[in-house]
DNA sequence: CAGTTATATGCCGGTCAAGGAATACGCGTG
DNA sequence: CACGCGTATTCCTTGACCGGCATATAACTG
């Protein structure tokens, strides 16, 4: 959930292209260094922070390194997101009463001072 | 969506840590200095960096500078991640079946190689 | 076993972000 | 208008990360 690796690889724009990538389907490395324009050494070292943050699973075939996704940790993503989401359903809830009733005044907070 | 700032902003553990102090309720800045244990200036450099992401705003009340989440940026994390949602359904249904069926083989992939 | 293909690793220089200390700024108060 | 409080900004140093290059490693091929 607060685990550092999972949101440090997920922070740099490249591993997110082949994040995207290995969405579409399972590649060989060689697929992935072609499609994000990056050297074979740099896409090697990213795949490498996607692995250890558990993002990824390789599968040997031949020569070949086939990377595919691995769920789990983009659903911890989700879990983590969970309570956020409550949160802009709220404001969305607020948005449309607002819409709805013309607002006389602007009841922007509910002031939950504790 | 692939917006850099905001997955830099989120990759810091302090600054998830204030993102969650804030989903509780709206916090001056001295409290959150408190609460994280971080020196004032950093803690106003970070919120600077989730200012700049676009996930808090800032409320000016006396001399305090109240912050509050802003559930926009946190909904558009909930749109990108929402492509993966539907890989790990898929994956869980896989294992479901395989459950159900104690698979004779193990079809791992529907191969979907183009 | 030599050669080739596919991928990983080590090293290096440049860049960037983080934290601390000192300081500047804005706002209310006497 | 001087002062105090709360917060922001600047400067500086250190450590991490990124990318390219060269090289090592592993696996198939003949």
């Amino acid at each position: 959930m607060s685990d550092p690796a999972l949101w440090t690889a997920l922070a740099d724009p490249h591993r997110r292209a082949i994040v995207a990538l290995l969405l579409e389907r399972p590649r060989p490395v060689g697929e992935i260094v072609e499609a994000c324009g990056l050297s074979q050494p740099s896409t090697s070292k990213h795949l490498k922070v996607l692995r250890e943050a558990g993002l990824v699973r390789v599968r040997q075939e031949a020569q070949r390194r086939v990377y595919a996704l691995d769920p789990a940790p983009i659903a911890r993503l989700d879990i983590w997101l969970a309570p956020y989401r409550e949160l802009w359903n709220r404001s969305l809830d607020a948005l449309g009463s607002r819409l709805d009733e013309t607002a006389p005044d602007t009841p922007e907070d509910p002031a939950p001072k504790d």
